[in-house]
DNA sequence: GACACAATACTCGGATACACCTTGTCCGAGTCCACTAGG
DNA sequence: CCTAGTGGACTCGGACAAGGTGTATCCGAGTATTGTGTC
């Protein structure tokens, strides 16, 4: 999975400590985790189109969250930066040689092993749809109760 | 997800339904379905790695079944190519930056996020160790009735 | 006719190139702030 | 002192390279077959 995931997840979790009042330019989030300021603009870009977060330009621009964060789900953020389509493309190799030769068989119905990875694949993404960002911060406070508070305090959101 | 997992699944079913009796050579399972065969002769190699099949050389040699189908879950082929890492690697980037300002905090506790994403990946390897070989083969010929007949054909053996 | 032997053809296995995608970087368009000059 | 105008700096956004992993290929090591020559 791309790297970028880990990065966006980060960067809304940060952006809801923060509090939607002001836009966080992509400058500052890239220095709150030490990651390249160009490329991670390139990840908020396509939260961006995939409406989760919300961009201003200008000189006091930045991003802000679209949503609150009990109404993004883990899916959401996924989806936006490794793309809609599955993981696993079947590509119909039962077609293909010894398949080609026997026309009695039906290929209307779908490829079982493809039905297969699909089941476990659509587990994977129910699970991830059915968590939050918000329990995800709420588990992170958990262990750690003062962390909004310190986040504002490095953004200057004292 | 690497395109060789749907040729493995497919190489295995192909062996369960020919029987266990003569080795296959990469040569005829990749012209079964039309795939490069020294390509996927690699994949194969995979799959005796893992345990999954049985390699045989020498002129009548091949690749047989090490176990049969109803033995082999899915989550073995998958893992047997895919390598047994993780697909979300956590980096810990909520110690650069903004987290190295602030020792306060303990990092002995899992990432929040790296626990949320796990949590969605072990739904999804839960689902593949759930599903057999087998299971999967039943459900093929479950729309095709004789086609176990009509592969064994194919390869000559019938 | 039976057996030993060597040549042969065919198989796996790992080492070796090619291609595409992820990662990383750069520059331009647009916007708001701040300073300045005039009323 | 207040206000209109202008310069500037900062931001996003998309276009442009570099590296890494997946894809594809080739050649060598090893083995059972098969044909031949001899007893």
């Amino acid at each position: 999975m791309s790297e970028g995931v880990e990065w966006a997840v980060h960067c809304c979790l940060t952006l809801g400590w923060l509090g939607d009042d002001r836009p966080v330019p992509t400058s500052r989030l890239a220095a709150g985790y030490e990651l390249p300021p160009a490329y991670l603009n390139k990840q908020l870009q396509a939260l961006v189109r995939a409406g989760l977060l919300t961009s201003t330009p200008g000189v006091r621009g930045g991003f802000r969250l679209a949503r609150p964060l009990d109404k993004i789900t883990l899916m959401e953020v996924v989806a936006a930066i490794e793309g809609p389509d599955d993981a696993f493309q079947c590509t119909e190799i039962r077609r293909r040689g010894s398949g080609a030769e026997s026309p009695e068989r039906n290929f209307r119905t779908p490829c079982a092993v493809s039905t297969a990875m699909r089941k476990a694949e659509l587990a994977w993404r129910r699970a991830l749809a059915a968590q939050t960002l918000a329990e995800v911060a709420a588990a992170a406070e958990r262990h750690a109760p003062n962390l909004g508070e310190g986040v504002r305090r490095w953004y200057g959101r004292g």
